[in-house]
DNA sequence: CGCAGTATTGAAATTTCTCAAGCCGAGTGG
DNA sequence: CCACTCGGCTTGAGAAATTTCAATACTGCG
């Protein structure tokens, strides 16, 4: 792990729980016990530098991540060094829960800014998902809805043209900000460079370029100083051909049915 | 469903029990009462007619597929009303656990040739994860490697040359028949059309049709009649920058392991 | 045998990338 | 306060890759 280290007091220790039961309630419905047992989760808080990785294709860590502030990516790195980027990860997220199961990561995790993370123990997740199943199949769910974004980045880089790739990530990235209550004035954080885009996109830094400016020359959309600021959604939308239904964000509709559920 | 239902014995049910049972032992290590309770699944087998679709985008299924024969496609459906393939799914496969929990499909499954699938009812997997959390750990890992494979689909398309692209697909579907079992004279069923392929790796046809040229060519592999011929292995996973790390084949260790490892 | 679907080929049209230069804004030091 | 520097953004133009179009060959099947 090349991350700094920091030591906090329980106060924070309790803030990092109460945010991973609140993105845990995203994904199910809980006993008083599961809650319980949520909020008992120890964790460790670590700033991050910008461009420091966290952890690294290859490696078995024994700790998952929770962002807790910042940006992070996940990527693969090809053959002649370059890298592909695979996701981008916000408050709230858990980038590396499929490590309790996959023990040798496939790709690497890093910070795109500033960053602040908790590390969770595996050991401790697995005690909590085998003590109560409830908790596991919500966290379970949430590697289901990540798998579910890694499908439409397959279409989007494979498929849309673009300016419709752009388009396409701008609509993600604002409505899970969004998600996560960190948009203002139509606008949220996204401290990437042209180039890394491209690195995400399947295009050249000077295709984005082109592909920004036709956004921001409609009104649509700009980016500009890591921040994305969204004009007119709909024409973001449209372009973007983008339906936000493989973000699962309403889960009543998916998990009403669940046996363990309190409604049923 | 749009299949054809076919009612079936005991006996077929049995087995397709014990291929569950010897696909879950691939992601975990169980109890007794472990292997009971996956045995203990009770199935309806169907055959399906190529092209069919099995579920829709969309749907809300309350069954899971699981691939006996034949091979099976998911695919996003596009504006414009073109397919984007996602993945291929072969006998032990289970491509659409992830309807346990995200009800709404965000994809469709479809056969790519004469196939038979079982259907396993949500209600008794949600039975079987909650009595036995080793046994969910186990089909959780499988959706997790699952996401593995749609992370690599995305370096695929997005950062590869096209001749890299057919290759590393060639190399996964290898490899992944291989530990199936499926695989004679160093060949394997793959039936798609240089269409579907163009449909799968973001290429035309035509750039589909030039890259099987150069491979079949320089003799390192073939694909005639809806079935692929790896002629020599090394190159073919040179040409793709395969590394099969990512498939977790070895759920003990994690350690990357080649099908061909007899020759090195 | 002939059909239908698939594969192959060539060449023009288009897109995309690469290269290379200039620009801009923020931070730095004289 | 301004010149300087650095990284990232913008621009233009030629080179290369890719798609499209269109015609031709092949293959399995009824």
């Amino acid at each position: 792990m090349v991350v700094m280290a920091k030591q906090v007091d329980n106060l924070t220790q309790r803030s990092v729980a109460e945010l991973l039961l609140a993105v845990a309630e995203r994904h199910g419905t809980f006993l008083p016990a599961d809650e319980t047992a949520i909020l008992s989760i120890r964790s460790q808080v670590r700033a991050v530098t910008a461009e420091a990785d966290i952890v690294r294709q290859g490696e078995r860590p024994d700790v998952a991540v929770f962002v807790l502030k910042g940006m992070l990516a996940r990527y693969h790195t090809l053959a002649n060094g370059e890298r592909q980027y695979l996701s981008f990860h916000i408050r709230g997220d858990l980038p590396d829960v499929q490590s309790l199961f996959l023990n040798v990561l496939d790709h690497s995790l890093c910070a795109l800014d500033q960053a602040q993370i908790a590390v969770l123990p595996h050991h401790q997740l697995r005690d909590l998902f085998l003590r109560r199943p409830g908790v596991a199949f919500a966290f379970w769910r949430l590697t289901l809805v990540d798998a579910a974004i890694f499908r439409q980045a397959i279409t989007n880089v494979s498929a849309r043209s673009h300016e419709g790739r752009l388009a396409h990530l701008f609509c993600e990235q604002y409505c899970r900000a969004e998600e996560a209550q960190l948009t203002e004035d139509s606008a949220c954080s996204l401290p990437l460079s042209q180039g890394q885009l491209g690195h995400a996109l399947g295009m050249s830094l000077v295709s984005v370029n082109r592909a920004m400016q036709k956004l921001r020359r409609r009104r649509v959309a700009e980016h500009r100083a890591g921040r994305l600021q969204v004009f007119y959604w709909p024409a973001l939308r449209r372009i973007a051909g983008f339906d936000p239904t493989y973000l699962h964000l309403d889960k009543s509709a998916d998990i009403s049915r669940m046996p363990f559920s309190r409604r049923g």
